[in-house]
DNA sequence: ATGAAAGCGCTAACAT
DNA sequence: ATGTTAGCGCTTTCAT
């Protein structure tokens, strides 16, 4: 039998309400008396019981914001639907979830709903933050305030939340190297569509890539296009890249504008030619696995971070324990068009 | 606030203690009350809470027994892994679980097993089941008593289980089959290392394969082989084969045996010439997907499929309700050198 | 600072 | 067949 409040209460000789205060630092008791009772709880073994813990929190319930960038953005509405899976799972532990997307990456936006959450009196907060000086400081004031925050896909410096769920962006590239070199017979000439350089985490991709195509020297990158993850210039630059340099036999999308990219080269009839490497599982890139453009994407299980980020960010404000792992990396999986997922 | 017991009981006029009753088909309630009860839950939208159940039955824990094929076959290990986990995280709901591992596949000996663990008085049981009349039986027999079955990893016909949960065979074969014809130039000549042909689950695999490869028909199938899921047996047909046959370019592993298969190859000093694909990631596949020698293998989530397996039948057993899908299908994902995830 | 007791939603044993 | 009540382990309010 488990060892139980009732059990230490016994055992130093206090009430249950006493072990419950100085258990959780509730204040009001006794320095010593609390310092005997967490000696007799380890000495126990006492671990509390989540269950009864949340059904006699369950009168208020926990609150949380969450705050993605999912407008406009098919991968991210994968993360939404990971994240209502847990609150659902979880709704009997008496939660209470508020979900505001906003579209693209701008600071100032991002920072006005910030502020915004943040006084509707929540407990803790999801966040794809973007870096930004004063997105960072007003993250890390929230947190000194009690607010949890956990950072969802994107990971940013200096800012001490709980979790970073989300996947190794640097080896991303690297496994997305290791398929374009093992797929590429003969030479081969390779154009990189970014979101832009300054994005560090998108960098790491294009990094990664280069690193392991170095390996491969039959293939030869020779341009890079930045795209701002956005869909239109996406679609342009792409377009006005194929016209002008004929040699392009690979096309290696890192990040948004993938599907803006694939439409350009569906109007230039150049799918017979080329070859096509993305990320994730969003709609056109499925539709091009299936017809041959895309020979392969590299899925970072964007349901996962949003079901892991929720559980995650729960359960260190129930249990008041920061979470075991500070990076939760999600894995990263090829799909080609036999096991698509979605 | 959400609706409780309390509230349909004020709403048909009768104590809770009979809405209990009523809506969990407990007996002894008139039948024309019972109907009114369920009639106002379905219509208040009424969702027992999980929580305050598991609290309440927390007294005699749920028990669970699971029998799984793992001696010997470091890919359950990880089944075993999933299912210690989910035991972790239900371990405040009550649960009580008893592992029993076996090696091989001896219809006989599961049987018996299977029989042990029925007599040790449990309420639902986790099995990779071999296909046989005895065990299918048995099986039946322990499900018309009430013992809830979920089938982990292997499926089987005419079995009222709750629930299969593991992959899809045939489509493993055919993404095998892509990686393989995308990651070939030229001629090359393939050998299928394979249990045995009855073994149907994996003979999708073989099946699947052939069906992508004939898209590519410059890789000629040239050879099966059957090694029985036995290392030993495994590693001394490859040996023979790659003496006898100098013309094999690539090793389709197809379960079991990928280990002794992969010692043979080093042992003849033909690592560089060969190319191999596997299943699953065990250490053998892990260092020689490092060395280069595996191109790729494709998993199947041993880890998720324990994990969901337990979590899958506790549910049912708890909520007395059948689970949504009866086929729980775990992704397939290819993996590389650079995004091995164990 | 500490104790006593009510209550979270449900189950199960005991009454009627 | 139905109602009443104690209790699962924990939190929280109200006394002391």
């Amino acid at each position: 039998m488990p060892v139980t409040i009732k059990d230490i209460a016994k055992a130093a000789n206090v009430s249950r309400g006493t072990v419950d205060r100085a258990l959780n630092d509730r204040g009001g008791v006794n320095p010593d008396v609390a310092a005997q009772i967490k000696a007799i709880a380890a000495e126990l073994g006492y671990k509390p019981n989540t269950i009864a813990k949340a059904l006699a929190t369950h009168a208020n319930p926990i609150r949380l914001g969450v705050l993605i960038n999912s407008l406009g953005n098919p991968f991210f509405d994968k993360v939404l639907d990971g994240i209502r899976h847990a609150q659902e799972n979880l709704r009997d532990f008496g939660i209470n979830v508020e979900i505001r997307k906003i579209r693209g990456y701008d600071p100032q936006r991002q920072l006005h709903e910030i502020k915004l959450l943040r006084d509707t009196d929540i407990d803790g907060m999801i966040i794809t933050p973007v870096s930004d000086e004063k997105v960072r400081s007003e993250l890390n004031s929230m947190i000194r305030n009690g607010i949890q925050v956990v950072c969802c896909n994107m990971d940013i410096d200096d800012v001490n939340y709980q979790a970073y769920v989300g996947c190794d962006y640097y080896c991303s590239g690297q496994t997305a190297g290791e398929i374009i070199g093992t797929t590429t017979h003969g030479e081969a000439n390779l154009a990189v569509i970014t979101s832009s350089h300054a994005l560090y985490y998108h960098e790491m991709r294009v990094k990664g890539c280069e690193s392991v195509l170095q390996q491969y020297p039959n293939i030869h990158i020779c341009e890079y296009i930045e795209a701002g993850d956005d869909e239109d210039i996406s679609y342009h630059e792409v377009k006005r890249l194929l016209k002008q340099n004929k040699k392009i036999d690979i096309l290696y999308f890192v990040t948004g504008g993938t599907t803006g990219g694939l439409q350009a080269i569906h109007e230039l009839d150049q799918e017979e030619r080329l070859k096509v490497y993305t990320f994730d599982q969003i709609p056109a890139v499925i539709d091009d696995l299936k017809s041959g453009l895309v020979v392969a994407t590299i899925d970072q299980q964007p349901f996962a971070q949003g079901e892991i980020s929720l559980r995650t960010l729960f359960e260190s404000i129930l249990s008041r324990q920061t979470p075991a792992r500070k990076r939760i990396i999600t894995e990263l999986n090829i799909k080609n068009r036999y096991n698509i997922s979605y």
